[in-house]
RNA sequence: CGAGUAAAUCGCCUUAUCGCUCGGGUUUUAUAUCUGGGAGGAAAGUCCGAACACCAUAGUGCAAUAUAGUGGUUAAUGGCCACCAGCCGAAAGGCUAGGACAAGUGCAACAGAAAGAAUGUACAGGUAAUGCUGUAGUGAAACCAGGUAAACUCUAUGUGGUGCAAUGCUAUGUAAACCAGUGCUUGAAGGCGGCACGCUUGAUGCUGGAGGGUAAGCAGCUAAAGUGUAUUGGUAACAAUGCACUCAGAUAAAUGAUAAGGGCUUUUUUUAGGAAAAGUACAGAAUUCGGCUUAUAGAUUUACUUUUUAA
RNA sequence: GGUGUCGUGGCCGAGUGGCUAGGCUCAGCUCUGCAAAAGCUGCUACAGCGGUUCGAAUCCGCUCGACACCU
């Protein structure tokens, strides 16, 4: 896996993004939340990732904007380690439920935390 | 210099690494790679005006609604420009929904004799006599006439509706299926701007129930009332002509992240060199334009005013 | 993206341009041995900024916020 996130790897169905949210499981790590949902696609892409903003906490565009910018940055940073070894595939939607505007620092330690979190709840699903 | 007024402009830069998105080329149709482009003055609010698209755009009457000095400007406007008038300011300048109450109807709390079909206080003047006349007092407005239309209204001028989630095409699914009601020339239900008249379409229909499918792609979608600049005409808004340029097109929604260096501002320190710290606004295209309104750290330019105060 | 509706104390909610009703809550007092109930008294409001007007919650404009509808 290389640090990409493009098109492809972006989760964009309506469809699915309703029944992920209805069916899914989550994981939190504040101030991120992972809510994730086992898939298979037809293009043969592992993972499809979405990022949501409420703008509730964020009024203005450019914050929005801003705070998933840095999200995606940290996920394509990151998600490499964590699922080369991915067995199934899956559709995620990673949600900032926090009010204070993130550096990437911050975000990228909560990312990591988010995905360590994440592995450690599928293997114990298997078990 | 300070204080102020008006108009206009800019609103961080450079390099490297890792990414995103659109167009084009090569290779392959999984991709890989090269190359070019990629937020704003307000992209915002959606307050006006248009372009464009659809609604099968006959007509008459009644409603509804917008604007309101005069002239000009424009594709158009409720915008803009010039002039007049009124108000504010010492001035430069700013603000003004700025028609009509002698067509009719309404409204005017409290106070006051009295705010329209009702009558009189004090003082002064005057008379044969009397609110007959003036002043005071109340009030935003008062001696008999007025005020108020961002009150109804009248006058003049104008106005079809819905918005790119418009609209067209393709794909998927089944079902022109089932049940109940209603209707078929004795007319259900629509269309013609809101209502009425009138006109018109009209039966495999319309309404409800239960149930099924899609919620995806393409076009619309960016070369235009376009941008820059010069000249000419016009007091100006603006117009005409010449030359040059091509400048986002995403759709769970791209335009980013990090590092280094440099600008700019403020503060501290230092002896005029520098050093350190902090800050670097408002804000993110979604069919496209012309305005208006609102938000905005800081910087620059031009023209003008100057009562006071200082020189 | 577009269209529309609304904003009055802590909550609900009425209001012709002329002192912003009423109910619930809250606080104090009376009553009680103490509470409850009842009674009396009080507190806190027209979303914000301008304009029209003698006077604006009301009329007009702009701004802010909340909600609904259109695929």
């Amino acid at each position: 896996m290389k640090f990409t996130f493009n098109q492809k790897e972006k989760l964009k169905s309506k469809k699915l993004i309703e029944q992920l949210f209805t069916e899914g499981k989550s994981v939190s790590a504040f101030p991120l939340r992972l809510v994730y949902l086992p898939t298979i696609f037809d293009d043969g892409v592992l993972v499809k990732t979405g990022v949501s903003v409420s703008k509730r906490h964020f009024k203005t565009a450019v914050d929005r904007n801003r705070i998933k910018r840095l999200m995606r940055e940290s996920y394509r940073l990151n998600k490499a380690v964590h699922f080369n070894n991915l067995t199934a595939s899956y559709a995620f939607m990673i949600l900032y439920i926090g009010k204070e505007k993130p550096t990437l620092t911050e975000m990228q330690t909560r990312m990591k935390q988010l995905f360590e979190k994440f592995s450690k709840n599928i293997s114990e699903e298997k078990n």
